[in-house]
DNA sequence: GCGGTCAACGGGTCAC
DNA sequence: GTGACCCGTTGACCGC
């Protein structure tokens, strides 16, 4: 692809573009926003702009933003309808609604990603801890050892093992049978 | 100048 | 085939 200009979606009007003198950082520095440009007037501008020019980067108006947002926390996902609803609503194209949508449920996925790989890193971290120590503990019953445990001083062999579903951690006795792992 | 953010895109997959 | 969605990427913009 590379390169917007020989893209052909540059010619579908799904993206309002401004050029030249001005642009968008002078619709800023007078309060203004791409998307409060009078619908006659935007029109005549991204006529002239479809030349194979570079796309400029629109920005959604804080009162947009809010109220994306808020839809966001309601329902992840919109139907054609609500689409159509909050476009018009927000004086914005389906398709912004739609790729604004799509990104924020990225942006969402990834910070969720991190969340977990942190609690992972903690989780490896304690456990690397706790296996320091049964090693330590090993090490001390080691020394200690002088005949033949008697049996009631022998641990019992046992197994960790973690719920997929909740993460709950339970240590199975193996003379106990598998009974003893549920904690559900 | 550089890195981060984010709107927008193209391509792939899936359900209908 | 079509539409909705995800994913990776691009490029404009912004703050440092």
């Amino acid at each position: 692809m590379p390169g917007f200009p020989s893209s052909p979606s540059l010619q579908s009007c799904d993206t309002p573009l401004i050029e030249g003198e001005g642009g968008v950082s002078a619709m800023k520095d007078l309060g203004l926003d791409i998307n409060q440009i009078p619908s006659g007037v935007k029109e005549e501008c991204m006529e002239e702009e479809y030349g194979g020019l570079p796309r400029k980067k629109l920005r959604l108006t804080k009162e947009q933003s809010r109220v994306l947002e808020q839809r966001f926390q309601l329902n992840h996902a919109l139907n054609p309808k609500q689409k159509e609803g909050l476009a018009d609503q927000l004086k914005l194209k389906p398709r912004q609604v739609e790729v604004w949508f799509q990104n924020r449920r990225a942006r969402s996925k990834l910070k969720q990603t991190e969340t977990e790989c942190e609690y992972l890193k903690k989780w490896f971290g304690s456990l690397s801890e706790q296996n320091r120590k049964l090693k330590k503990e090993v090490e001390e019953l080691r020394g200690m050892k002088v005949g033949p445990p008697h049996r009631s001083q022998q641990l019992p062999a046992a197994t960790l093992t973690m719920c997929p579903r909740c993460q709950h951690v339970t240590t199975t006795f193996l003379d106990k049978g598998p009974a003893a792992a549920s904690h559900h």
